[in-house]
DNA sequence: TCGTTTGCTTGATTGAGTCAAGGATCATTG
DNA sequence: CAATGATCCTTGACTCAATCAAGCAAACGA
């Protein structure tokens, strides 16, 4: 399990709060990939495949090299999750896209990572929009 | 830079704020840490040191191996921030302590990290108080 | 005292992530 | 067209995080 990205002291209430959530949110997505076998990056690179993308869309979108994405779509592609095929236009370009069993793992990931859901399902609708409008006020 | 824990699909506006708000800190908490040469491991346990304390009560702490913690601990002790000293009552425990510069290096951490305290200064104080009320109840 | 538990380290292995370098293809331009 | 340069991806080398199995040494308990 990763090390918590989560300072000691928190001045605020609010802080505390928020550092909880992040530590709780990335356990539990961690946990989820665990039950499928997946790390947590091919969890992630899978997600992102509804539809097919080539490896370079991935790795800016993902904010790494394309070098990491070669290696966790090998990965997922020795599992049988996702095929490379060969664009149709650039020869130089591979297009990633899930299997059938990489479509049914994905759904399986997202039915298990329940805590976003469920988090906010404890709040009332109203609750909820006001949580939603104080996160993104405090996004900046 | 590690990839975000994060879906594509997202059912609600609340749920999609909470995701940009994980992805937003994690990232920013990563930079912090590079800023100083320090990975967000080294930094998480660089700041849990205000008092010094056994290997395994970190271990502990943060849910992880023993033998991650020793291996983190070595490095951070290469890099002259931290001592590893010998328990007074149990010769076979070790009492990680911070070095004077571990303590500026942590300091300055503590000072680079800003995205919590900045997204909760977004807030009113009313706000604020909002806001870590409607996290402690989704948190359940 | 003897066996067990505790606290930590070591070694081996896997995976994420970065960087540098290179091959192949595309696109441009003279 | 041919040459040049940019783009897309892969490979190899490396560092770090993380886990597991094994083991040593000290403490503890019967």
């Amino acid at each position: 399990m990763a090390l918590p990205s989560k300072p000691v002291a928190t001045s605020s209430e609010a802080e505390a709060a928020l550092f909880d959530l992040v530590d709780v949110y990335d356990r539990a997505y961690e946990a989820a990939a665990a039950e499928l076998s997946l790390s947590p990056a091919q969890a992630c690179l899978l997600g992102r495949l509804d539809e097919r993308r080539g490896m370079g869309a991935l790795a800016a979108e993902l904010g790494c090299d394309a070098s990491n994405i070669t290696q966790i779509v090998v990965r997922l592609e020795v599992l049988g999750l996702v095929t490379r095929e060969p664009h149709p236009q650039d020869r130089r370009a591979r297009l990633v896209a899930r299997t059938p069993r990489g479509d049914e793992i994905s759904r399986r990931f997202a039915a298990a990572f329940t805590f976003a859901r469920t988090a906010v399902g404890r709040l009332s609708p109203e609750e909820q929009d006001q949580l939603a409008a104080l996160l993104r006020k405090a996004l900046g």
